[in-house]
DNA sequence: CGGCACGTTGAAGGGCTTCAAGCTCTGTGG
DNA sequence: CCACAGAGCTTGAAGCCCTTCAACGTGCCG
């Protein structure tokens, strides 16, 4: 079975015996927006690696609110793999935000690659501290910054994670995303996305639509991001 | 030279060829509460490992205001390792919160013992996907929490890792620490933080002074914390 | 074309910040 | 030893940012 797993990174140095047990053991799998991968306390039984398309990562509370943990996983980025290590749990649910293909294989494999080959952590490692660098930023942001600092800098996290300029200078959030789901990005309502992102509308700085957002001005929006 | 490095779980499984190497690098270091050990932005040229006593990592936004990362660094725990590996920066000003001693040595022998112990990764992966936990952690709660409850989370934080019971029952934070400090570690304001103290004192659900709590009714304060 | 999810807009109000002034504790030096 | 300075803490008042609730548009798909 060809499943192109060897195009990710994350595998490139994989010794062949090892890679080729990962490869045989390895589904690839279609998932469709909206779709739930895996839910939030499920044990990590099989871990993901996106090769098209994107995911979330979203925690529940017990009030019903939902707080995007993670700015989106694109391709390349696996899910699950260091918890595997650890036999824990998924911390949040992981959601499918824009359809595609995910590979798939069983949790127990990780820790075999690394007993094989453990420089495979050093890869896992740069990976978790990428993510907690992120998170770090995050928390200084809800702790300091104003509703529409951190709508700004959500959206321009995400125009420069998975925005694609077209020719007209509009950078394009080739994504299907509502009010709400900034919202849970930013760590406020669906209300107030919405009041802001009309605000910007009138100002030129970006385009909206039903579930869509397009960026004019990246500079003037930074500059707001910074307050 | 006999530094006690050897008492640290981190270091405990290391090959004896590369540990005496660290531990003949090793410096023993006093440091003193309000003492700064890296700044902001500063490269890793040297890396920690908390021996006693404890520090925290805050990160100053350009505006001035303060915001603490993680909560203390406590003894055992490393400070730069991983940051180490990847010639970068640390992320915020490293800062003694209770005096004490760490071990210090140079970043490029992180490299050096993973290159040849490379399993030492692995504990760096554990302790870096803990903080990671915590920080989602507190993204929800910044996200989605009340005040008063953030509070009521940070403190007992605070008494689960550093604090002492006393045979009255209460839990005794051993450590200074200013309405200011919670107010950093909590996402709030310093009189917020008075006023929410003052309140909880009143109830019998704490003790406070000068730089000082102590915990009287850790249920009830987790009752608050679930809101 | 009807239903439904998403989006807009208004009004009300509250939680928290901000500013300000005064108080208390602690360590220090005369 | 005591006064004093300074850091930490308290308390009040004003007000704003944002949430919350509610009602009504609007676009999309079967």
């Amino acid at each position: 079975m060809h499943s192109e797993l060897g195009q990710i990174p994350l595998f490139h140095d994989l010794p062949t015996p090892i890679f080729s047990q990962i490869e045989a053991a390895t589904v690839l799998r279609a998932v469709k927006r909206g779709e739930v991968i895996r839910g939030q306390g499920q044990p990590v039984d099989q871990v993901f690696v996106m090769k098209s398309g994107c995911c979330r990562l979203v925690q529940h509370t017990k009030d019903g609110r939902d707080v995007t943990l993670t700015t989106f996983v694109v391709p390349g980025e696996p899910i699950g793999l260091v918890i595997a290590l650890n036999d824990g749990v998924y911390p949040g649910t992981i959601e499918v935000v824009k359809s595609g293909e995910l590979f798939q294989f069983p949790a127990t494999l990780v820790r075999k690659i690394v007993e094989i080959y453990p420089q495979f952590y050093e890869k896992l490692l740069h990976e978790v501290h990428l993510r907690l660098r992120e998170a770090h930023e995050r928390i200084r942001e809800l702790s300091t910054e104003r509703v529409e600092q951190r709508i700004a800098r959500s959206t321009m996290r995400l125009a420069q994670k998975i925005g694609t300029p077209s020719e007209d200078g509009t950078v394009h959030l080739n994504i299907q995303i509502s009010r709400q789901d900034l919202a849970q990005m930013s760590g406020t309502t669906l209300e107030t996305v919405s009041r802001t992102l009309k605000l910007w509308e009138r100002d030129a700085l970006i385009t909206t639509g039903r579930e869509r957002i397009g960026v004019l001005d990246l500079e003037q929006l930074a500059s707001i991001a910074e307050g």
